[in-house]
DNA sequence: GCCAACGTTGGC
DNA sequence: GCCAACGTTGGC
């Protein structure tokens, strides 16, 4: 089992949209480093958590897991599409995106800056400064620790 | 291959 | 809205 971290942004796709379509494609990553990681590296099954970012309440939200492994992100050869790539080919594949299956949004929003508070979680991309990477890997430890902060209070 | 300019991300 | 950090582009 892997874990994962996905960030978005609130006002473009948030987890609540997530919840209304139980099952999505995660489309628009435009990073070599995630794409790697949802082409080569998830497989169905793996957790992730859900995290807002840049919004009032940036943190974590919730919990989905990987419905579909690492396949074509078809928005990259649409030129109406916000992330259209000009430069991707359909038939040799740039840029690629996995399908979420929303499991349950979290009691609480675990804030950014309440992960920062906890030494254990330095080594995590998200909590480092200037970190831009929207797909980042989350171990085992992290995970748990994560949770559970779930059940106490912030 | 270097690096300055530029665009984007994302916290605050 | 500001701005720091980072990735990408393009001139040389």
């Amino acid at each position: 089992m892997q874990y994962w971290l996905f960030k978005s942004e609130p006002s473009e796709y948030s987890i609540d949209d997530l919840r209304r379509e139980q099952v999505d494609h995660w489309d628009g990553v435009r990073n070599h480093q995630a794409r790697n990681m949802m082409r080569d590296q998830m497989k169905q099954g793996d957790l992730a958590f859900f995290y807002h970012s840049n919004c009032a309440d940036t943190g974590i939200v919730g919990i989905m897991s990987i419905a579909r492994e690492g396949y074509p992100d078809h928005t990259a050869f649409d030129p109406n599409d916000k992330h259209y790539d000009p430069k991707s080919d359909p038939d040799r594949p740039c840029w690629y995106m996995v399908d979420v299956r929303f499991e349950r949004r979290l009691k609480r929003t675990i804030t950014l800056r309440e992960l920062k508070t906890h030494p254990e979680l330095a080594d995590m991309a998200l909590v480092r400064k200037g970190n831009r990477l929207s797909i980042m890997p989350v171990t085992a430890q992290q995970w748990d620790l994560i949770l559970g902060l779930e059940s106490t209070k912030s």
